[in-house]
RNA sequence: GCCCCCAUGGUGUAGCGGUAAGCACGACGGCCUUUCACGCCGUUAGCGCGAGUUCGACUCUCGCUGGGGGUACCA
């Protein structure tokens, strides 16, 4: 079994693309076959260097490999070229100027039932000659038999006049050449099959087992862009999700795997993937579920893990103790630091939580009393400043709130934090202190 | 316009002729609780419509409607 993925190069890796990927990757794993990555770059403008180079980079943030590649498409040249010519040669193709407007003005006096047949010219494009009567029918893994009439399927165009191929015809060649088995791909392909299936038929080459997978649509129902907020991979990773949880998700967005489990790694989805079990609708990107499915994968990670990713995403150095107490608290990699950035920062201004807590009756005489037994404490620890400060709640006969929330507010500034003790006591003694000290302070 | 694909709650899915239509996210309510979370409990909401086929349709067929994709000398 040798698989493709072939990504468009602009730069951005789609989450239909990449849940593409993901698919032809599991199915390689899955049946020990290989994944070719190849670079659709018949169009120069698109695949610079740099945009191939963020698919790249995506690619290996979902720790999706391939076995061969990147192969560019553009590189075969000569041998598309030597394949044109033969199809010139025996008929199969024939040059020719029409135009857009051309097969228009066809159609309007053929009427809609007859493609457009264009007449043998010296010099002009290349078009593929489609078989008058009869019908192609590609053979789908995911959603069966589509069957397309030869009589609706105009002669498409498959190299330009200057003698450079179009998409439909290099990646049929291109397929061929590399042995492809399996076509996992979008379904925005499959009206583009036929002609790539006539293309082999003309060639008298086989065709490989085709699979169009469904769209990924956004909120509103349309294909999914930029405008969603979140429509590649790059996007995902910056607003701090997990590769782990975008992998799960987007392997659970179009295929059931086993309906007592929704927590599976690449590894586990691997184990279960099977084409027939893809689903043919096309589903909406939730970001409220891959938010939860990265809590989960979040909170399954070990603490040195996480602040390791967490450091290398804020760019911030000595995040373990911060991280460790925040783990159960955030969903995303962003989450973290609006919840612990005060450690570092210190206490964000949060007027409101100010007059709430601190300027509420009894407020600044809890928090001068909490500041006592902190000063006194010894040894300095997590344990020993809940007792303490149970011990003052009980003392002063208040709720356990009374006492907390005005050294939450005075360390951390907001009304928001990890466990209170384990905040106190990472903070330090010196600082806490300080910082209570700065809150009780008038003005 | 023409061609193709799709159709279970707001969202993702299970279901493959006989079910009280299951699960998850969300939302709502509650418990837990030092905040926020986590966890736990409960509630909410669904088979697009119309004909068939059948003893019996969410499940099969056809039509309609709706949504999506394609229709480039783009990929």
């Amino acid at each position: 079994m040798r698989l493709r993925f072939a990504p468009s190069p602009t730069g951005a890796l789609h989450l239909g693309g990449a849940r593409a990927a993901l698919y032809n990757a599991l199915l390689a794993r899955r049946h020990g076959g290989t994944l070719v990555l190849r670079i659709e770059d018949t169009d120069r403008e698109r695949s610079t260097p740099e945009n191939v180079g963020q698919i790249l980079d995506a690619l290996r943030w979902l720790d999706i490999s391939y076995d061969e590649g990147p192969i560019s498409q553009a590189a075969s040249a000569p041998r598309h070229a030597e394949v044109l010519e033969r199809l010139l040669a025996d008929g199969h193709a024939y040059r020719s100027n029409a135009t857009a407007d051309d097969v228009k003005a066809f159609k309007a006096t053929h009427g809609s039932g007859h493609g457009f047949r264009g007449d043998p010219e010296d010099r002009g494009a290349v078009r593929l000659r489609v078989p008058d009567a009869g019908e192609t029918v590609v053979h789908d893994a995911v959603r069966g038999e589509a069957r397309f009439a030869h009589v609706h399927l105009d002669d498409p165009v498959i190299a330009r006049a200057d003698g450079s191929v179009l998409y439909n015809f290099a990646v049929a060649v291109d397929d061929y050449d590399a042995g492809i088995t399996h076509v996992v791909r979008g379904e925005d392909h499959l009206s583009n099959t036929p002609k790539q299936l006539l293309v082999l038929e003309a060639m008298g080459a086989p065709a490989p087992v085709y699979a169009h997978l469904p769209l990924i649509h956004g909120p509103d129902g349309k294909k999914l862009s930029k405008r969603h907020g979140a429509a590649s991979v790059q996007e995902l990773r910056a607003q701090g999700f997990l590769p782990e949880a975008v992998v799960n998700y987007l392997a659970l967005l179009g295929a059931g795997f086993d309906p007592e489990r929704e927590v599976f790694s690449f590894a586990e989805l691997a184990e279960r993937f099977a084409l027939e079990n893809v689903t043919r609708n096309p589903a909406v990107f939730d970001e409220q579920k891959l938010r939860h499915l990265n809590g989960i994968w979040l909170r399954s990670l070990p603490a040195e893990e996480l602040a390791r990713r967490l450091e290398e995403h804020t760019g911030r150095r000595g995040l373990a103790g911060a991280a460790e107490i925040s783990q159960e608290k955030i969903q995303t990699l962003e989450d973290f630091w609006p919840l612990a950035g005060f450690f570092f920062d210190g206490p964000v201004e949060d007027a409101k939580a100010r007059a709430k807590v601190l300027e509420a009756p009894g407020g600044r005489e809890r928090l001068a009393e909490a500041r006592g037994v902190l000063a006194e404490l010894e040894p300095w620890g997590t344990g020993g400043i809940e007792s303490a400060l149970r011990e003052l709640v009980e003392r002063a006969g208040v709720r356990p709130r009374d006492v907390f929330q005005p050294v939450r507010v005075a360390i951390a500034g907001t009304t928001v934090s990890p466990g209170i003790f384990e905040s106190v006591a990472l903070l330090g003694r010196d600082e806490a202190l300080a910082r209570i000290d700065r809150a009780l302070a008038p003005g």
